[in-house]
DNA sequence: CCTTGACTTCAAGTATACTTGAAGTGCTAA
DNA sequence: TTAGCACTTCAAGTATACTTGAAGTCAAGG
């Protein structure tokens, strides 16, 4: 699969995904010609970088995790910790998230109390 | 109340007040020799802010909302439309965090039972 | 054949949000 | 009174994540 392909289908631009390459989270095959074929195996990991990404981790944090994740078997242990550790902060984030949206909520309310007092004022 | 005093109660630093006033979101008055006194006023705006950029809006967002904050009335109607855009983004953010932390789930197990067979392996 | 458009590399630029450093002022407690 | 700490300003530096620009290659269609 092409570069514009694989982007558009990501929501992501084909610079972002040379940029991803670049820092190491990516390495898709090439044709003779140079061109990047991206295999099922990138897509899933592209899925991946996706995910966790929305859930906080940056991608310094993520190419660690791309890392070892070729060297398989030693690292298992260290790959739990990392996507729990992971877990438990967009959890956290999660649970702000709700609170904020809550107030925001609230805000809201105010918000339109306070336009139909200046309705009654004007009225 | 004094900007050590309020970083610590914000989890703020107070370089970053100081930098989020530079920016125009805060303006707390000062004693006669310069020193910044925030009002309960400036903590409850602290806390909006907090919250809708933990809701994902940029300082630059923040700021043009506090600024037509000041100027009442007639801005009623705009504020309104700010704050429910903001929380229909905040929205589609939450769902998208909650399927990723599903996924985060999903690869979590897939580690433990990879560890597993590993174990079945040596033993 | 030659233009068009997608591909390539590499370097530099941008946006956002802070952080750090230098240099100085002023209250407080030993 | 003097040491020390928190306060001040202003400028410059850092981190993260891209984006943009320049210059060039290559395959397909008119």
């Amino acid at each position: 699969m092409k570069i514009e392909t694989v982007a558009h289908q990501y929501h992501l631009t084909t610079p972002t995904l040379r940029y991803y390459e670049q820092e190491g989270l990516l390495g898709p095959v090439r044709r003779i010609n140079g061109i990047r074929d991206y295999q099922p195996a990138d897509l899933e990991r592209l899925d991946f970088i996706v995910c966790v990404k929305r859930c906080g981790m940056t991608l310094h944090q993520i190419k660690h995790f791309v890392d070892i994740y070729q060297q398989d078997p030693a690292t298992l242990p260290e790959r739990l910790e990392i996507l729990q550790n992971q877990l438990q902060v967009s959890r956290e984030k999660q649970a702000q998230l709700a609170d904020s949206i809550d107030h925001l909520q609230d805000k809201i309310t105010d918000v339109k109390a306070l336009q139909t007092t200046e309705n009654s004022v004007l009225s």
